[in-house]
DNA sequence: TGATTGAGTTCTGTATACAGAAGCCTGTAT
DNA sequence: ATACAGGCTTCTGTATACAGAACTCAATCA
């Protein structure tokens, strides 16, 4: 009896999750897949509306999207979805860079056999991703590997700034950059190489310029398209 | 008439701050000198009424407190002041380290000469504050003068991470480190002497080697604090 | 004596109400 | 025709109300 309750106890009883966990976590999905636009006037009454609850749980999500940096909240005129500067992007790609850098001279430092079997796995689908030329499982492959290497890294605060950053960028350039091809993939070979070695030195100097190329390859796309229009 | 106005809206007027930003502040302040200590139970209304407003306003303060890592908010039971363990004050000042040592190297990129007249003031009132003996004006001098430099990075993604990860790690070590002495200040003029050289390279460097130096030096005081008691 | 159950209390989560600020639109005067 | 003033509408900011979950503690039973 006493066991066999333990062993229920294992999956926790499904707690009616907070509103505002679930507000929130529809706001950011419209914002990042572009129903709701930069600039955009967000207006209580109407997410509360829409999402069939009240004004209360919508206001505590827009809190944190503020701080998160999805919203802006001015005093007496409500939330404004956040516009994005070039200026803010750029900065927000050179971040990025010394905490995967970071990310991964840790990485290198921790890691277990059974890591690098894994970061192995990973880097086997992307490389399959890349042959069939599904951009979509591409994306997902590329990021399912540095999120690996991120929590080899064993770091809860860096993972989290990380996270952050990394949702950012991707909002601002998943609709205008393609994701980089058979040389990101080479490059990563590389970074696993490093990671299994141990040499953090050298795991955090692949990386630095893997971010670093990635960070050209969107500007120039940037560029491209600017001077099309 | 009309360039009377236009030079007194030069300063805007005196907009009733939102209470939750004075709840926020006020909190945060209780937080850092201790009055709410690690593990204590908020409860809203006490809040509210000690601070004079509605359930409301502290509602919100507490959820931009959550995202910014001070509170843990617990589904159906609120608020508990943060506690932060050994580790991620250990993970914190990792972070802080790679946050600092590429704001150096922007600002090395950056700095005007104007700058550079800047910082050596504010390494002066440093080696002031320490032939004087005075900690409090000492640990200002160098929070000034660390904050002056990520300013002249001129990336304000960097500047709010520094700062959050920053005001944690004062929060944490205030109470048991005593300020690093006049080894740091020397660390300080190298670093100033390469900022002014435009050298990003050996800033960064600089940097890195100084933050991991504040590290060490806390870790042996917490490892001396501990065998103490 | 110790575990357990159940009532009572406390606190959170959510909804609603209301006051005041900001923006808009129309009417009027120059 | 244009600028300004005034009222109107909309929305936020704050307060309050209420339902339900979690905790407490004492009474009960083995």
């Amino acid at each position: 009896m006493r066991e066999a309750l333990t062993a229920a106890a294992s999956r926790r009883v499904t707690r009616p999750a907070p509103l505002r966990q679930a507000v929130y976590d529809a706001l950011t999905e419209l914002i990042i897949n572009g129903s709701l636009k930069p600039g955009q006037h967000l207006v209580e009454a109407e997410l509360a509306e829409h999402l069939g609850v009240s004004r209360q749980p919508v206001r505590e999500a827009l809190q944190r999207l503020q701080t998160a940096g999805w919203v802006d909240l001015r005093p007496a005129q409500g939330a404004f979805v956040h516009s994005p500067t070039e200026e803010e992007a750029a900065q927000l790609l050179g971040v990025r860079a010394v905490l995967e850098t970071y990310s991964a001279q840790l990485a290198a430092q921790n890691a277990k056999p059974e890591d690098i079997t894994r970061l192995d796995e990973l880097q086997l689908e992307g490389v399959a991703a890349l042959a069939e030329g599904d951009v979509e499982r591409l994306v997902a492959a590329n990021t399912a590997l540095h999120d690996f290497i991120t929590s080899v890294a064993d770091n809860a605060v860096l993972a989290e700034l990380i996270a952050q950053v990394g949702q950012k960028v991707r909002w601002y350039y998943t609709p205008i950059a393609k994701p980089r091809g058979k040389e990101a993939w080479n490059e990563h070979t590389q970074l696993i190489k490093a990671i299994a070695k141990g040499d953090a030195d050298r795991a955090g100097e692949i990386m630095r310029k893997h971010t670093e190329r990635t960070t050209d390859f969107y500007r120039k796309q940037i560029a491209a398209k600017a001077s099309r229009d």
